[in-house]
DNA sequence: AAAAAAT
């Protein structure tokens, strides 16, 4: 199956070549043909599976087709957030640099005045959030009766975030006669129901989720303390040993967010930080700085988990364990992407069992945990001695035979050993056979980690010890 | 529980 067998125009097929691309993936390859025929589509797929492209380009050659009248908007894509609409606008860019189609982005957080002077030039395309298509819709600043293409893009994703009651409405402006594509991961009856109110006998193609199929991704549990000065101590000696060229790091809380990414600062590294409560141009600027490699490390909520394609994220860390399973799915699909290997870490403290368990389940398969040496804590004068959570890990780990070397009060003085153990690690293999079987199984041999087929982290090629 | 989205 090649792009040229899809019925796109002479013209497009060339666009899509020159940028690199030969095979479709499955589903351009099923939905191309069938919105080329004015087929309505539900399409079952994550992001990272090919799907922008899959309404993108046949879109372009509909409109290259047809007649705009009186300037009117002839398709409109909806998306949940604005760098997903951004993204869209930019893959819209790409594919119709051949063709004379005119594009407003519309979303929120940037001023109106750009946007409503580009309505009224008259555009063939919108690209919008609800929110900010509503708003310049009640100002009258957009007629939709010539809408004859409607997208509705990641509408799991819309029905999290509340924008169904928008989506519904917005339909309603929309002429009747017209072709609709929805887009979602999942059918949760919500979903279901505004397919079968707004769409007319579509056809539903479905491919496999990314988490279930993407073996590029080695995933690992990383077993934490609660506390957050422990995760972010463990989180860098990760960054460290790991050799890691870009990652997102995912955290549940905007708070945190800050938190982490200024910690980070402080200890060099080259990083930022991405969240809702950032305004608009300092979002995109910041995930501009990662793209163009100035920063390599994104703090992130979950704003960016889903849809944003960043190539060449070696890493991601899940900070925080998902509440929800499918923004584990999400978050880890920001590495691995294209064919290329990557690795997602998920920090787990002990009240992140439950969620933990929920991402198995979801995902079919037991991440590994991975076996770290301790994080020795330096001496912290002024702080109090925590109690709880650091005792309770000692002693599950220690042995019976060890419980007085691990005993040993965290203020008890010790040379200090974790920055050195990251310099050196394999050339000073430390502890005695009594440590041995506490390694990731097959440390150092050929790996039987459920598929994973890419170069083995060098960090787990070593004996770790304690 | 949090985050997202119109201001």
């Amino acid at each position: 199956m090649s792009f040229a067998d899809l019925g796109l125009s002479d013209e497009l097929l060339k666009t899509v070549t020159d940028a690199g691309y030969t095979e479709p993936t499955p589903i351009q390859a099923s939905a191309i043909p069938s919105v080329l025929m004015m087929r309505d589509i539900i399409g079952i797929a994550q992001t990272g599976t090919g799907k922008t492209a899959s309404f993108v380009l046949p879109m372009i050659d509909i409109l290259a087709h047809g007649r705009s009248r009186a300037r009117m908007p002839r398709s409109l894509i909806l998306e949940p957030t604005r760098e997903l609409a951004a993204q869209v606008a930019e893959n819209f860019e790409k594919y119709g640099a051949n063709h004379k189609l005119s594009m407003a982005l519309l979303i929120g957080g940037v001023s109106m005045g750009d946007q409503v002077k580009a309505l009224e030039k008259g555009v063939d395309v919108l690209i919008a959030t609800p929110g900010r298509l509503m708003d310049l819709f009640q100002r009258g600043n957009i007629l939709l009766t010539g809408c004859s293409m409607l997208v509705i893009d990641e509408a799991d994703r819309m029905l999290d975030m509340g924008f169904i009651p928008d989506i519904e409405e917005i339909c309603t402006k929309l002429p009747k006669q017209r072709q609709t594509l929805l887009f979602s991961a999942t059918m949760p009856p919500p979903i279901k129901k505004l397919a079968d109110k707004f769409l007319e006998n579509p056809k539903t193609i479905e491919v496999a989720r990314p988490a279930s199929t993407n073996i590029n991704i080695a995933q690992f549990v990383v077993p934490v303390a609660a506390q957050s000065f422990e995760k972010r101590k463990r989180l860098r000696q990760l960054l460290k040993q790991d050799e890691v060229r870009t990652a997102i790091i995912f955290c549940n809380r905007k708070t945190t967010v800050r938190e982490l990414n200024k910690s980070l600062k402080q200890h060099g590294f080259r990083s930022g930080e991405i969240h809702g409560d950032m305004e608009q141009p300092q979002r995109l600027a910041e995930l501009d700085l990662f793209k163009r490699g100035e920063i390599n490390i994104l703090v992130a909520s979950d704003v960016a988990a889903r849809g944003l394609d960043i190539k060449g994220v070696s890493h991601v860390f899940n900070f925080d364990a998902p509440w929800h399973p499918d923004d584990y799915v999400h978050r880890i699909g920001r590495t691995g992407r294209g064919g290329a290997t990557g690795v997602a870490y998920t920090f787990v403290a002990p009240d992140d069992a439950e969620n933990l368990d929920n991402i198995e389940k979801l995902t079919g398969q037991k991440i590994d945990r991975l076996e770290l040496p301790a994080v020795v804590e330096e001496e912290r004068p002024g702080r109090r001695r925590r109690e709880r959570a650091p005792r309770e890990e000692t002693v599950e780990m220690a042995a019976p035979a060890d419980a007085e070397v691990e005993a040993q009060p965290a203020r008890a003085p010790r040379p200090r050993r974790d920055e050195p153990r990251f310099e050196a690690p394999r050339d000073e293999p430390r502890g005695g056979d009594r440590r041995r079987d506490r390694r990731r199984p097959n440390a150092g041999e050929a790996p039987d980690d459920g598929g994973w087929n890419g170069p083995i982290p060098d960090f787990l090629k070593v004996t770790l010890t304690v």
